[in-house]
DNA sequence: CCCTTCTATGAATCGTGCT
DNA sequence: CAGCACGATTCATAGAAGG
């Protein structure tokens, strides 16, 4: 498959697929990969499941329309294993005893722990992000109002990588007018999380959706790589970065 | 093995071990399972995870002693296994459509969540609770500073049960007054969770400790059911149980 | 400019009813 | 009857609109 590169000054963007673009990076060159895999979550069976993701993780009748986004259709033994391949060829990527932390939801967290346990990872926690009250409500039980971080090291977790004691418990809200994909992440939010990375290093993300990741990276000074799927989703991310670099100089 | 019984105006503890105690519940007379068993957790190997729990959960050096507790020592099959055989029979005596919630750390999370499954509970997702900032601190990582509830129905989740929608996430930290065990939760953090039990409804905790939960129950006008395996918790957990009913008239 | 009021929305789920 | 499409539903909050 075709990938396209866009250079910025502080880092590097594919258009392409992960697989592909995995092939491109150099080995230990990574010293954080902060990323955000379509969940293949929603829906107890797998026809709800395997509806188009902006259907079936939006409300009916909702104004605000985002473009759809590929890759989240997979049952969960697919899913696992899709993890697997991608997981263990980022590995390789990222320098030894740096972080890799990777978000799921609460359905896909026993899935996902065992897929960074199988590429190769040593899992070391779960972080979970708390949305607030902005998630929906669930009659008769607790909301579902959390995302979660499984992470863990390439190897054993270097203690000396500049990098200090960080929160493991993260509230943040999601704001409309920072969402820029049906499931984009606060950038203050990904401002904090990026603290896993040494200032100057080099954070990736090989599913950068609207470029969130990125963009905090910029912001907190430090580099950044990855890649995205959708063409019209990298304009964006793109753009974003873009506009980071300039407010900075 | 023999089981003691001590009755109090809003519920019932009982002194043994949790299988010959869940035989003498009535069936479907109990509107929330909430509980914390023993999380068999901490450390990588088996060794350390088989030290006494006083040991591996307090820091060498830690002043305020806490007496030890049994049932700590389980490998992750064998923790399964465990948790489905107290699990399905805690099941049958639980409502139908009522809540069954449970603690677990990081490290249990998946298993935790395949055990509620085998117990023939309807899994419904996770809530994080973040200890705040109280927990020990990881150098170069995120800290380990959230345990979670993995929570399920029994069967379909009723939306008529008199309990509304339920926050997904809670935030309270350990404070050393009120925590009267190793793994003490605080008083705050259960009578916000016993807000899943209907008003004048009944909760259950297999695993009692220093009474807690009961505590909770009382002072948030619900009755209780429990169990507590260890003599010296359980006569703390009387006599707290009789504090609060005390302070209530 | 500040305060109040109002409306839209959320990494869903469930039941109904049609094909 | 299995499979699938579709709309009703929940409430705290963000953000816009209005005064």
């Amino acid at each position: 498959m075709t990938v396209v590169r866009r250079d910025f000054e502080l880092g590097t963007l594919f258009l392409g697929d992960v697989l592909d673009v995995l092939g491109l990076v150099r080995e230990s060159s990574v010293d954080l990969v902060l990323t955000d895999p379509p969940y293949s979550s929603g829906g107890s069976t797998i026809e709800t499941r395997q509806r188009c993701p902006v259907e079936k993780y939006q409300n009916t009748g909702t104004k605000k329309p985002y473009p759809s986004f590929s890759g989240d259709h997979l049952d969960q033994r697919s899913y696992v294993n899709w993890c697997v391949e991608w997981g263990s060829r980022s590995r390789l990527l990222l320098k030894s005893g740096a972080v890799h932390a990777q978000f799921t939801d609460w359905r896909q967290l026993p899935a996902t722990v065992d897929a960074v346990q199988r590429a190769g990872l040593h899992w070391r926690g779960i972080v979970p992000w708390d949305k607030t009250e902005t998630a929906r409500p669930t009659v008769g039980g607790f909301r579902a109002q959390a995302e979660y971080l499984v992470w863990g090291s390439n190897g054993p977790l270097s203690r000396s990588r500049g990098v200090g004691c960080l929160p493991g418990a993260f509230r943040e809200p999601v704001r409309r007018s920072d969402k820029l994909h049906v499931t984009g992440k606060p950038t203050a939010l990904m401002v904090r999380l990026v603290a896993a990375c040494p200032p100057n290093g080099v954070v990736a993300d090989w599913f950068a959706g609207s470029g969130t990741t990125a963009v905090a990276a910029v912001v907190t000074g430090r580099r950044f790589i990855g890649c995205e799927v959708s063409q019209e989703y990298f304009e964006i991310a793109c753009k974003r970065i873009h506009e980071a670099e300039a407010r900075l100089a």
